[in-house]
DNA sequence: GTAGGGTTAG
């Protein structure tokens, strides 16, 4: 726990970004654009609002009567009669606006574009007349089947020369759209004064565009405004409507890619626009659950060193999705960086970290938090949270994959005292996986009898819990006879009850009811995966069955799965081993068409085949491939060439590769290696280059074991060295290296005839002592 | 929050 923040802090954050004064000044514009009722965001102040309401009260009497009883002498007389005072459009709007319906509206706007043209102020008139035509429309979308005739009043507007105001653009712009008019929409827009077409209007065009899946039109849209030399730029209100419509699931028209809306969000930080904490925490969530938790980082990042707003959970859905993908170490980054940013740490951002700490097996920091986090005394720092039993589970598993089960139960006890917390099938599941794993089956056993007494019920993972346990313990028909007992209870084994019997008795070669198990999974109708069919497909190539292989891979096809290079490599193997090489040519084409690269595997197994034939010039050919396919040859490699170089007694030349490997290609030779050189050299009498190598293996740190002293024995044998093989013997006791029954047989046989069986006896003593030291 | 598993050299 060194690098979470708990300090107490209320500050949460660095302050908020600071948006620029224009953008500023544009929200507050695009508010009052976007209410119905203010046609106007700077009226004239010609008429005070006291006389202007007297006049819309008296006018709207005036027209309550039917349209045709209308006093026509007296409306004029109110409006019209003082020529230089014409009604300012904000009293005509409301005029308008209170007659209730669309056509007497309408009635009412052909009556005053009839009387306003006489007015002597022009521009006044015009604005005028845009402003009642606004309240028409307003009117019109309250009625029903209002879509067509929003569009028909439009185009009356246009053929007359009057223009479209502010609120009328965005009345008919966001009607048309939402309604599914998106051309007319478009069409409205396009059609406007340049100087309407601000960042709001835009921002609704773009809402509309994006609802209706023209995610490239809208983008374009967007494009325009990212300009910096643009006069209308995009605000926060544009960030808040592309990314929640890109982020929906359901987004309609193509998906734009993560790498797009990273780019988006990047281009809006430029005008700081930043998204707020949600929407920030939802593509942190989009991205990671992608497995694109690298550009995730990246967005919270960019953010951050932009001085953009970041919450608690953002932090936190970055964090689950490091989790996911084992990232400790920016994890870690991550919360050293929370804690300099005084982002404090909440109930969930606890739970991550405690889950963080067993997943790392650092149970003992884990359980100190959970003490500090539930103590709700003094040494809270501020945190505190009520455990629930995902917590307590969490930590049970945490000790048991540590070897602490017994501890891990002892917190089920405390855990049943929680309030609201009750053990359940997870809690069971983990401590029996514990005692499992030290080979406590019995326990294990018994905590299944013991969670069916408190009526928790066992789930299919029980199940696997306690195959596994039995088959890793070699009680593989205890096993089978487990998994029938459960399935009578009604609780089916699946893929990875069956993988796990499978393999296991592949393992002890029972082909047969691998096979078997392979057919009653099959016609379970249970669900299976590439992997089940994968281990089987290795058994049998294990036990060269390679027949039996093919037409379980002709089953894994028709499932809709297919191979991968693991699998082809173990299937090219087995057709090495048997020399089926038309087949191996086969799987290397196969490999090509279905696009699988050879890995370095493929190689080795290949030249591993060609070696062991004897064809030493192909197998350096392929060598050369594997190089200039840019794979780096191993340990592996050359232990097959030095093999084939000592079978042919070329001491000389596996010397040369063996020297090579270490300095030319990092890969310096393991025990294996070593072996196959002492024992071909030893057979070729040259015991003193073979003592040699045990010392170079003594400087490099590779351990020699039975099969090495074995070798060196027999050479030393051969040339009576009893001194060496006396210092050897001290060797492998001093590093309790067993010896077997060829051991005893070649010191027997040469001990006694020297007459050094006292030797030989102190010998299997000193072996006996380290036994019981070990 | 819990379960499994396949590949190469002596």
């Amino acid at each position: 726990m060194n690098h979470l923040s708990l300090s107490a802090s209320k500050h949460l954050l660095k302050p908020q970004p600071s948006k620029t004064q224009s953008s500023v000044v544009l929200l507050l514009l695009n508010h009052q654009f976007s209410t119905d009722s203010d046609p106007n965001p700077n009226p004239k102040p010609s008429k005070q609002p006291h006389e202007d309401d007297s006049l819309v009260t008296l006018v709207v009497q005036l027209l309550e009567s039917d349209e045709k009883d209308w006093n026509l002498d007296q409306l004029r007389h109110l409006l019209f009669s003082d020529s230089d005072a014409a009604p300012s459009p904000r009293s005509l709007f409301r005029i308008t606006r209170r007659l209730n319906t669309s056509s007497k509206a309408l009635k009412f706007f052909d009556y005053v574009s009839e009387n306003v043209a006489t007015s002597p102020d022009s521009a006044a008139a015009t604005a005028s007349l845009s402003s009642s035509f606004q309240a028409v429309l307003e009117l019109t979308k309250r009625e029903p089947n209002s879509r067509t005739r929003l569009f028909d009043m439009y185009k009356m507007a246009k053929e007359r020369n009057i223009p479209v105001n502010m609120g009328a653009a965005v009345l008919l712009v966001r009607s048309l759209g939402f309604a599914g008019m998106v051309d007319e929409a478009v069409n409205v827009f396009n059609g406007l004064d340049p100087a309407l077409k601000n960042t709001h209007l835009r921002n609704v065009v773009i809402d509309v565009l994006l609802k209706w899946g023209r995610v490239d039109d809208a983008l374009k849209v967007l494009d325009k405004m990212f300009d910096p030399n643009a006069e209308f730029r995009v605000d926060s209100v544009t960030g808040d409507i592309v990314l929640s419509s890109l982020l929906k699931r359901e987004q309609r028209g193509r998906r734009v890619s993560d790498e797009d809306i990273v780019g988006l969000v990047q281009k809006f930080g430029e005008h700081g626009v930043f998204p707020d904490s949600l929407k920030l925490t939802k593509l942190i969530t989009s991205l990671c659950r992608n497995r694109n938790t690298n550009r995730a980082w990246d967005v919270l990042q960019y953010v951050i060193n932009s001085g953009g707003a970041v919450e608690t959970a953002c932090c936190n859905a970055l964090l689950t999705g490091l989790g996911r993908v084992n990232d400790f170490k920016r994890m870690n980054v991550l919360m050293v960086k929370m804690k300099e940013m005084d982002i404090l740490p909440d109930v969930v951002t606890i739970g991550i970290v405690i889950n963080f700490l067993c997943k790392s097996r650092r149970v003992d920091e884990a359980l100190e938090l959970f003490e500090r986090m539930s103590g709700g005394g003094e040494k809270t720092d501020g945190i505190s949270a009520e455990p629930d039993e995902i917590m307590y589970n969490t930590l049970i598993d945490g000790l048991c994959k540590v070897g602490r089960q017994e501890e891990g139960l002892r917190l089920m006890e405390k855990m049943r005292l929680q309030d609201g917390c009750a053990p359940n099938t997870v809690t069971y599941n983990s401590l029996i996986d514990g005692f499992n794993k030290v080979g406590d089956i019995e326990r294990g056993r018994e905590l299944y009898d013991q969670m069916k007494e408190e009526g928790i019920p066992p789930s299919v993972v029980t199940l696997n819990t306690l195959v596994d346990g039995l088959c890793k313990h070699g009680r593989l028909n205890s096993a089978l006879e487990f998994l029938n007992e459960m399935q009578r209870d009604g609780i089916k084994g699946n893929a990875t009850t069956y993988t796990m019997l499978i393999t296991s008795f592949c393992n002890v070669n029972n082909i047969g009811m691998a096979m078997e198990l392979f057919e009653q999974m099959l016609s379970s109708g249970c669900s299976t995966d590439a992997k089940v069919y994968y281990c089987l497909i290795s058994g049998l190539s294990q036990a060269r069955r390679m027949d039996d292989a093919n037409i379980v891979v002709s089953k894994l096809k028709e499932a809709g799965f297919s191979l991968d290079v693991i699998a082809f490599n173990v299937l090219i193997n087995g057709f090495c081993k048997t020399k089926k090489l038309e087949k191996v040519h086969e799987m290397i084409q196969e490999m090509e068409t279905a696009g699988v690269k050879p890995d370095s595997i493929t190689y080795n197994t290949l030249i591993s085949y060609l070696c062991s034939a004897g064809e030493l010039t192909t197998a350096h050919r392929v060598l050369s491939k594997m190089i200039n396919e840019g794979l780096v040859p191993t340990v592996f490699t050359f232990g097959s060439l030095i093999h084939a170089y000592c079978l042919k007694g070329d001491t000389y030349k596996a010397m040369k590769i063996f020297r090579d490997m270490g300095s030319k290609w990092s890969a310096p030779p393991n025990t294996v290696v070593y072996n196959i050189l002492i024992d071909s050299l030893c057979k070729n009498n040259e015991v003193d280059v073979a003592l040699s190598l045990m010392d170079s293996m003594k400087n490099k740190g590779v351990r020699p074991n039975t099969l090495t002293f074995n070798a060196m024995f027999k050479g030393l044998k051969e040339n009576n060295l009893l001194e060496k093989a006396f210092k050897l013997m001290d060797q492998m006791i001093e590093q309790a290296c067993n010896p077997d029954y060829i051991t005893m047989e070649i010191l027997t046989e040469w001990l006694s005839a020297v007459g050094e069986t006292e030797k030989l006896r102190r010998f299997v003593q000193g072996y006996e002592v380290a036994a019981s030291t070990a």
